[in-house]
DNA sequence: GAACTCTTGTAAACACCGTTCGCTGAAACC
DNA sequence: GGTTTCAGCGAACGGTGTTTACAAGAGTTC
């Protein structure tokens, strides 16, 4: 089993210490606190030892986002699992909590990740989650409520490659979908619900509302009832 | 007119100079390079000279944070002006493309804005207009299509807070508005509102967006569309 | 005008940061 | 056993925020 050779099993678990130590510093004390000199202090070495792990301070960040977004991937998923209703709307309600409760949990990480005036960030692994849901939930929702002429024409090339990547999602999960149940009205009202979904987080975590919201939850929950309802879903199938 | 001595004149004149070099830095070369130095170095004075006039780093970014503010706020305003149509749903597409014209055209001011796990920021100063803004929208759209009903029952304590909040700012400039056209669940959609439009243009800026949009103009149009028929606009009157 | 105070700048210093370089010592390999 | 590979060290460079003591000018008072 352990092919690996103990040189390399050091290695490997001084990596492991590298970004734990990096992430409790980031929780700890924000984005500037992550330091290679506070890194290697927690180590017990000494900061230029760093270097032969990673070639710079930029690159021990990204790889901090993908830590990160790992992380979120599989909490999302552990709560997806957790549901056994077997609906498709209670599922999307529990992803679409947990995201908010895992972003107020960790408001240092959401903002790295979701907040960052960055290039490509490595959101393959938290988009994937997002993707499987959004596909299945527009796969097992018959109800053809969108037409396409509802979205402008404009927007039609880059729906349909948007329509590329969801069943590209799905399928590696064993799921495929017909192209008619994945219309461009239902992908449309998908992107919808990923500005409104992002929008209150990002606004909860950043505290920039309007005014001061003593309880957000149930604005969460009012804005998710209307999000299923305006995605298709009617009430009586999402209760 | 001119009380002041000569040396609040030259020390405001510092003062202005300092703002301006701050802020060129930032929109250069990120949040990162505001550094005291770095800004000292451009005045042609040396770094704790400036705490002469800021008791640290932190306060200067604040002051920064204000200056946009500020700065944001007049752009909006001159936008808001410059639509001489009459109709309050131009004025509103009017300020909501300036807002996102802006952001895009300022990512670094906006992420340090917007997007930073900050704690009371000074958003009195932009948030006027956006609230003056809805005050307007609300109280000339007689349509009373939103009960109270609608709204949970647990927001309104906290609606009723931003219903004030409302009413103080537009009547800051010299409007006054009913109660009765200042419903709570108008102003449940105005927030509503607000987590779209940010939703949006943060998922614009930070280029989060699930796939490449290519053009998302049309996409934030179609958006703000949505937004006023839910805030109770018909679609006749606002083309 | 001289003496005094207040203000605004400086230079030096401290601790910290990212990064580079040459070196060591031990593990891995042949 | 000899050689290679490699993780770690220490010193150093230029950068940072911040504090301190000090100088020089402006403004004020007598």
């Amino acid at each position: 089993m352990t092919e690996a050779t103990r040189r390399e099993r050091l290695r490997a678990e001084t990596e492991r210490e590298i970004r734990q130590a990096a992430r409790a510093l980031l929780v700890e004390s924000g984005r500037d606190a992550v330091t290679l000199r506070a890194i290697a202090r927690k180590l017990g070495i000494t900061a230029p030892a760093l270097y032969r792990y990673y070639d710079s301070h930029d690159a021990l960040l990204r790889q901090l986002c993908d830590d990160i977004c790992a992380d979120m991937a599989a909490a999302l998923y552990a709560n997806l699992a957790a549901d056994t209703s077997g609906q498709v709307g209670c599922q999307v309600r529990a992803v679409c909590h947990a995201f908010r409760r895992w972003a107020l949990a960790h408001p240092q990480e959401f903002a790295l990740v979701f907040a960052s005036p960055r290039d490509p960030i490595g959101a393959d692994q938290f988009g994937s989650v997002f993707l499987q849901l959004a596909g299945q939930l527009i796969a097992s929702n018959l109800v053809a409520t969108h037409a396409d002429d509802d979205v402008p024409e404009v927007l039609h090339e880059d729906l349909v490659r948007f329509q590329q990547v969801l069943v590209d999602a799905v399928s590696e999960h064993g799921v495929t979908i017909g192209d008619d149940v994945l219309n461009l009205g239902k992908i449309y009202h998908v992107v919808q619900s990923w500005v409104r979904l992002y929008g209150h987080v990002a606004l909860e975590v950043f505290g920039r509302f309007p005014f001061a919201v003593s309880n957000p939850e149930p604005m969460f929950d009012s804005m998710l009832d209307q999000m299923l309802t305006d995605i298709g879903f009617e009430e009586s199938e999402i209760s």
